[in-house]
RNA sequence: GGCUCCAUGGUCAAGCGGUCAAGACACCGCCCUUUCACGGCGGUAACCCGGGUUCGAUUCCCGGUGGAGUCACCA
């Protein structure tokens, strides 16, 4: 077989030479041990928090080292392709907070080692495959998808590996004339490799290791599988498009999900027989969601309240969420923070060495602590500017609210904050607005009951002395000392030690009082600091809610 | 089913041959407090099983079991 007019037959109009690519993105220019990494997302329109797990070791790794973090579309899946999916992943990788040196953006390719869209990339693919063909280490193929099922049917009924290898591979030896035929009768082909495995029925099958940065050593079976190449279409599948690619744009660290280890065999073949340097594997673990009891695979499908849209809807700061990711990524992380606790997250000093790689089960309730310990050191007004921009996206309807008054808002997201032990009441911001929703009459409602040792009666003396004595300018101590007062007058302690030593002679006590008080004023037994409350409600409309509560 | 990865409390997770087996979240109790929080103190709770190796295994090896992933002209 002359392979050389076999690959002018299958490639005529590739007329370029693998060196000149080479030429063309020559080995970076980067410090000793500086790593190059890279995100490669396919536009399917969703991006959930796993991806963004993954961006963050990619972002540090590199960033870390004086190396360069790079993005690239990977877009060969013309049936999976979404308007506008690209724009939805830069922005949504920005909001949380990551960003590239080089590759797609938003207003096309930055970078000399593009394109970065792995569909305008098909002459360098083909290029390559063309020489692979040329050496006799790739073939066409033209079965069709009966004939592939076909074939395993009958590879499953026989208890055979599935595939398309060794004697399976019907196409493998066909010959010119029969290949040359059937090119001009039309039908449609894709490029194989041929592999050099040895199939592991036959009991000679080798294996392979490979260094793994997180996992260290791996040993599996080579790879026997004759694997597609180029699809029918001209364009590369996954495994071909990684290898060329992350040659050619020089990548030294390949950080991806643990779902790819059973393709490492190959992509090693891909590299040995290309006769290129394979990169350093890191294989992460899967983030897991709990589901009727099992651990299972976040999936894009199954789980759109993973999606970044969700946090970003619910209006979790990135920090907050850059904050979590972090601490599940590597397992000192919380340590570090805690001797730490002021310092920018970029200073943490992140190894892969120090990454799990069991599948780590995302938890809701550990990310809202964190959550609240991010946003009790987010400035008021920094908190106010975040709450308006999620309500302009997310919250229309509460919008001008927010807006009419800012100095209302600041002081409301400021109350209880100051001193060494601030209270943690914000996590996201819709909690936050739910949170402090009573500060607006049109969200204002009665939400709990008041206690069950004080009766109606009891509850609308308390609220008209407490309207009668009532005096805005009290201070703090004054204030107190008149709801004392109101307390003791109808049997209920001054003070809840004194009720706690003899529970029978009292109703209850003055935190009882405050709660019906507190009820009036803000519909529910949960808030800040009621004095600092009605200094920022004002007023007029403390009174106006004392009054109608009577 | 083949192949691969993984295995410490409910969850995350230290440990890397000898520890009363850290810590965080959640949960419970107490304290502080005018309530709610915040904070402080304390508590319940774990090395999947069976063989080895060793003076000694959570730690090393083998075998089970369990969970997960993957077997496409998807990535």
């Amino acid at each position: 077989m002359d392979y050389n007019k076999l690959a002018e037959l299958l490639f005529p109009h590739i007329t370029k030479d693998p060196a000149e690519y080479e030429a063309l993105y020559p080995q970076r220019e980067l410090p000793m041990g500086a790593k190059v990494t890279r995100l490669g997302p396919s536009p399917t329109g969703f991006i959930h928090l796993g991806n963004l797990y993954g961006a963050f070791v990619d972002e540090r790794l590199a960033h870390q080292s004086g190396g360069l973090f790079y993005l690239r579309i990977e877009d060969t899946d013309d049936k999976r392709q979404v308007d506008g999916a690209v724009e939805a992943i830069i922005s949504s990788l920005e909001f949380f907070g990551v960003s590239f040196d080089e590759g797609a953006t938003m207003d096309g390719d930055k970078g000399e080692y593009g394109p970065y869209h792995q569909s305008q990339r098909a002459e360098i693919y083909q290029t390559y495959v063309k020489q692979l063909v040329q050496r006799g280490a790739a073939y066409p193929c033209f079965c069709t998808e009966e004939e592939l099922s076909a074939i395993r049917e009958e590879q499953e009924s026989l208890k055979e590996n599935p595939g398309y290898y060794g004697k399976w591979a019907k196409h493998r030896d066909l010959s010119f004339d029969e290949i040359q035929s059937r090119i001009e009768a039309g039908q449609a082909f894709v490029v194989r490799l041929r592999s050099k495995g040895i199939p592991g029925g036959s009991g000679e099958a080798r294996t392979i290791s490979v260094e793994d940065g997180i996992r260290g050593t791996l040993t599996m079976p080579e790879n026997e599988q004759d694997v597609v190449l180029l699809k029918a279409t001209g364009i590369p599948t996954y495994h071909f498009a990684h290898v060329v690619d992350d040659h050619l744009m020089r990548t030294t660290h390949v950080v991806r999900g643990a779902e790819w280890l059973p393709s490492l065999p190959i992509h090693v073949e891909l590299f040995q027989t290309m006769g290129w340097d394979l990169p350093i594997y890191c294989h992460t673990a899967q983030l897991m969601k709990m589901e009727d009891g099992n651990k299972r695979k976040l999936s894009k499908r199954k789980d759109p309240e993973l999606s970044l849209d969700y946090y970003r809807s619910e209006g979790y700061h990135p920090k907050a969420v850059r904050e979590y990711l972090l601490t599940i990524l590597n397992s000192n992380y919380e340590e570090w923070r805690m001797e730490h606790p002021d310092a920018p997250q970029e200073a943490f000093p992140f190894t892969v060495e120090k990454m799990s790689n069991s599948g780590t089960l995302f938890d809701l309730d550990k990310l809202n602590d964190i959550s609240k310990d991010v946003l009790v050191k987010i400035p008021a007004t920094e908190l106010a500017s975040f709450l308006i921009e999620w309500a302009r996206a997310y919250k229309p309807e509460i919008l001008a609210l927010l807006l009419e008054n800012q100095d209302y808002l600041i002081k409301i997201l400021d109350l209880g904050r100051s001193g060494d032990k601030p209270r943690k009441d914000f996590i996201y911001a819709r909690q936050m607005f739910d949170f402090i929703s009573y500060f607006y009459d049109d969200y204002f409602q009665q939400e709990d009951a008041y206690p069950d040792n004080v009766t109606a009666a009891d509850a609308s003396v308390i609220l008209s002395s407490y309207l009668e004595s009532y005096d805005h300018q009290d201070d703090q101590a004054q204030w107190f000392d008149k709801i004392r007062g109101i307390a003791q007058a109808n049997g209920y302690a001054a003070k809840p030690k004194d009720y706690k030593k003899n529970p029978v002679q009292y109703k209850g006590h003055v935190g009882d009082v405050s709660t019906v008080i507190r009820i009036a004023l803000m519909g529910r037994s949960m808030s800040p600091d009621l004095w600092e409350i009605q200094q920022i409600l004002g007023e007029d409309k403390t009174r106006e809610r004392i009054q109608r509560m009577i």
